[in-house]
DNA sequence: GTCTATAGCGGGATAGAC
DNA sequence: GTCTATCCCGCTATAGAC
């Protein structure tokens, strides 16, 4: 892989359009061809920087998984009240899903067709298992101060990111279910973040 | 399509490999020797019956869409109390994920790479529509007796199936952030019921 | 009905000219 | 670096024997 500044340029117009087609059709369902057409350019330049379509997509993929989650859960690293902790997550989670509103399809897809390759790129993020132990140690401190119920933090956890996650996810369902226009549904989602917080603090609050 | 009944047992046999191996590797990565291996038959068998790889997704998906949500949707069609539609809903939606924990992974998926198709399919499910309207009466009915505050029904409806579904979509990726066995992950699913139940009715409760 | 053999096409990757 | 031409494999679907 080239290094000069130039061949750089290159290669970020590829990943954007290999991110595009990607997301939209999935590893499978997206071919060299396409990821060539959308950055104007033919496919064995695919191959002349990353040398097989499975190396773009790693990139791409890792990119994605970052941005929703390593970028996203440091709001939790630390030992910050949980009062604090769950405004910052879903706070983070949501601005990063409004503006890409079909990373998390695309990741949870990837992940359920090959979950093997999921195991491998944890071993080098061990800091999302401390985000997991940090912000556990702030529920089990307010459930010892009283101020919450008892709850397990991954019961929380999964709460706050269903909340937050589920309607991207259901988005193409639920709009044509209920006969709501994508641009009307995206402004409930952005009415959202208040709502989520409120209701989760409802729930554990004594 | 031939239709005798040995042919109809022969034609599930098939449908039943073949939602196995869709599931599992979604429509383009699931191959027609797959399908035929997973039924113990040939490839050719496949188009003897059912003439196309399509056909056979089509038919697959359908029953999926069903399962989750025209067999479980029913429950909020009527003019039921909002307080006994909650439970009745959470309690379908449970017992068919629990059943059936990869189903939502599926659909979403398959929703995601192609929404015409969905759109073809809900001309025929207008009952979905009628579920949606028959629950938002419910919820305007509470308001307006004042024993629950003023809440939009999508977004109540969303919430719900935030709680419900979304992990059983994450399940993947939960476990291995938090170090959880998928077994004790599904018990901590089961007993989520109530849980999710109560939050809501905490949610909007006046 | 069920098989073997194969047609036919689409996609990833490479050769080699410029 | 970027292209055209092409190799070669794997997939869906069909032909045709049994």
């Amino acid at each position: 892989m080239p290094k000069n500044s130039l061949s750089h340029e290159a290669e970020e117009k590829i990943l954007k359009a290999a991110r595009t087609v990607f997301i939209k059709k999935g590893y499978k369902g997206a071919t060299t061809r396409d990821i060539a057409a959308e950055a104007g350019i033919t496919s064995p330049l695919l191959n002349y920087y990353f040398r097989s379509k499975e190396n773009i997509f790693s990139i791409v993929y890792e990119r994605a998984f970052n941005s929703l989650y390593s970028n996203v859960y440091h709001t939790i690293l630390g030992d910050a009240s949980l009062f604090e902790k769950i405004p910052a997550l879903v706070d983070g989670l949501m601005k990063e899903l409004v503006e890409n509103p079909d990373v998390p399809s695309f990741i949870f897809n990837e992940v359920t067709r090959s979950p093997e390759k999921l195991v491998e790129r944890f071993r080098s993020k061990i800091h999302l298992l401390e985000a997991y132990r940090d912000f556990s140690n702030s529920v089990h401190a307010e459930v010892e101060k009283g101020t919450i119920r008892p709850v397990r933090p991954i019961t929380l956890l999964i709460n706050i990111q269903s909340l937050c996650i589920y309607p991207f996810l259901a988005r193409p369902l639920i709009c044509e279910i209920s006969n709501i226009s994508i641009r009307e549904y995206m402004k409930i989602l952005s009415r959202r973040r208040d709502e989520i917080i409120e209701m989760i603090e409802k729930d554990i609050r004594i």
